[in-house]
DNA sequence: ATCTGCCGGTCGATGTCCTCCACGCCTAGA
DNA sequence: TCTAGGCGTGGAGGACATCGACCGGCAGAT
């Protein structure tokens, strides 16, 4: 990937409605060659979408936790990401190496409701979970440097 | 917040791109209204931003790891967030419960490369790490239910 | 009951931006 | 030298964002 592409990408992880007419000014292309570039990085998955970025309190979501998984079978086949997949609470899920086998990231409305979920957790994918809390996230989703 | 407003967030949150006549068709207002509502979440915080979703491996970025770091001196004030937001391989810094007290994610090159950012974290921020490295993830930045 | 603000909506106009197409410039290979 | 392919520019059209003016309903005060 040439260079001109790399700047495309982190100006575009930065702002995602970053106008072409911008872009352009920025990398010293023309409109049309930057949105042919991005359209090429769009289709060779380099760029797979854009999305808005939220703030969990103002959202009605201000508890996030991440979630520890072990099944309690270790024979049983491991399809625990499809089996979790329907909840909705799951933002994220990374099979990790370690005593666990899946990290997953979790927001939800309250204490109670994080209850709820774990017990969800357990019961959709038949592990034992380890969770730890987050208090407060100084930074979250930074854009890369390439 | 109400009802349609949560709509527009996650309909953004799904696609950070989506032009505002989608979302007027969508929500069934009309373009301004949709355009002020938008403006309105944005001023409030609501939605911070926007960015595109990157593939990490086609963007040279393959491996993506957990670190997390405690302090070697309980007694040193704690501002490892600041002492560690120059270094650019750390996605996000999320305070956290439990034994530890900050979690990290981390994004790479190789593992090389790791294990240098590993030693710039404990030098930077006289922090011991314990990491965890993800092998795959399933999924990761799912919108949320609302 | 009426008046008055205000919030939130529609409608319409204007300027900007996206998107596509035709063309030109390099470079590589026969 | 010819040719083909990748990559750039420029322009034209239509779609889109953005703003202002206007309108209707609702709440509180008179």
């Amino acid at each position: 990937m040439e260079d001109i592409d790399r700047q495309i990408v982190v100006l575009l992880a930065g702002d995602g409605r970053m106008s072409f007419t911008d872009l352009a000014r920025e990398t010293g292309l023309s409109v049309s060659a930057v949105h042919q570039r991005v359209r090429r990085l769009q289709k060779r998955g380099v760029i797979k979408g854009y999305s808005a970025v939220l703030d969990h309190e103002a959202v009605g979501l201000p508890l996030t936790a991440f979630v520890s998984i072990k099944p309690i079978d270790p024979a049983a086949p491991d399809d625990a990401p499809e089996k979790l997949a329907h909840l909705d609470e799951i933002e994220a899920c990374h099979s990790v190496a370690g005593e666990e086998s899946y990290i997953l990231k979790v927001r939800v409305t309250s204490p109670g409701a994080l209850e709820e979920l774990l017990q969800q957790i357990r019961a959709a994918a038949n592990v034992s979970t380890r969770t730890t809390v987050v208090l407060s996230t100084p930074y979250e989703g930074r854009p890369p440097r390439l």
